[in-house]
DNA sequence: CACTTGTTGGATCGGCGATCCAAACGCTAG
DNA sequence: CTAGCGTTTGGATCGCCGATCCAACAAGTG
């Protein structure tokens, strides 16, 4: 009877809004992986409730999309816009590929959900570029849509290697070097290019293979002509 | 006192087996999506309980995992041999494909853990393709991993228009229809490109396009030479 | 028969996303 | 100033999930 007081404890001082709750969640992304990002990590970072949450964001896959579209965006508007449109290709990939490095959450969430906003400007950006690059406007569709496929594949891949060195506790040269071995252990006969590649493995530079990728891509687009 | 008894209800006449366990979920999967494979789903299709389960498999990724290495496999065995290199290839492209359009969640579940040991099939025999096609040895590594990488990026996109055509309630023409409508609305001076393709993209055929950028890759590949 | 070993089914746990509602705020009208 | 009202906030609660644990059972072994 006698505290029915002190029990909505305090209000926040300062607003929330949903830039706030995006910042939020893309820190405790960038911390702790995709897996880290669940509503009562938020509410507790936030010092708020759930319902403060819901209220300025539609739910949790709404929250993870805003967060990659930032991200995203933040890439497409750093990239050299006057670059031969060779090169400026290739600056779009590698700035994905960085941020995505950067940010393994973003790639994927890009895998994922391929249609939101963030990635049409990359598809913008991509077919001004190819045009300039002179491809015939028939291919152009095409073109695009294998390059930035490639790119997500890759940002698949970068993910799901992120996930596997934050949740196992080695760092990147010994799981590098345990899958080398297991490649290399396997029967020359029936796996002679894998058992061969294992060195290659070891040895290579996640971005210089992906750079090489897009090499490839821009050599065979170059054949369209 | 008196009813101690019917309380452990009846015992499976046939017995439990991880290959049994890991066809109920591929059909659950096939059925209803990755939403559709829980734990609660597969003790009810095997009228067991979760120890059972448990007993067979390690945990639910491992039960995914193993779902989609079948259906890999099955891809990898089913491909002919004999043709030529460049025709193989796309075969095998074509393959990854059509088995990812007919079980979405294998697009996904590749994209989440791409080192499984049914890729490692998939990149044994890409490389040795390449081998065949004449690709210097020192290209094959970066080669193979492109033309990979590129099937797992159109893998994920599969996955998730499934995702979107399974949740929504639309069918493909109708969802392929809206989103071309949203890029012709776009300003014509803002994304001159993604206006201009609202019309492929209501017309395109995922397949086609899929091969076109199988095809720009070879292309590439062939500059390798 | 007793005893051991490998399976099975289900109660239970902690954690999750989401919903809902009452309390607290801040604005505006009178 | 204040009464009223729509907006914003915090937290109790719900239903569902994956995972663990253990008692009951079957089959093999002497």
């Amino acid at each position: 009877m006698m505290s029915a007081m002190a029990k909505r404890a305090q209000r926040r001082a300062d607003g929330l809004s949903r830039e706030l709750i995006v910042k939020a969640a893309t820190e405790l992304l960038d911390a702790g992986g995709e897996a880290a990002l669940t509503l009562r990590a938020i509410t507790d970072r936030l010092s708020t409730g759930y319902g403060a949450i819901y209220h300025h964001v539609e739910n949790k896959g709404d929250l993870l999309a805003a967060a990659t579209d930032e991200v995203v965006a933040g890439v497409m508007t750093g990239v050299v816009v006057d670059a031969e449109p060779r090169q400026a290709l290739r600056a779009v990939a590698l700035g994905l590929f960085d941020a995505i490095d950067a940010h393994p959450w973003v790639g994927a969430q890009l895998s994922r959900e391929p249609w939101r906003p963030a990635l049409l400007e990359v598809y913008e950006r991509v077919g001004g570029l190819l045009h300039a690059l002179g491809v015939p406007e028939r291919s152009i569709f095409d073109a695009a849509g294998a390059l930035v496929n490639y790119v997500l594949g890759v940002a698949g891949q970068n993910a799901a290697n992120a996930r596997l060195l934050a949740s196992g506790e080695a760092d990147r040269a010994v799981v590098l070097s345990t899958a080398a071995a297991r490649w290399a252990r396997l029967d020359p006969d029936r796996y002679p290019f894998v058992h061969k590649a294992a060195t290659r493995l070891r040895e290579h530079d996640d971005r210089e293979q992906f750079l090489a990728g897009v090499d490839i891509f821009l050599a065979g687009i170059a054949a369209l002509r």
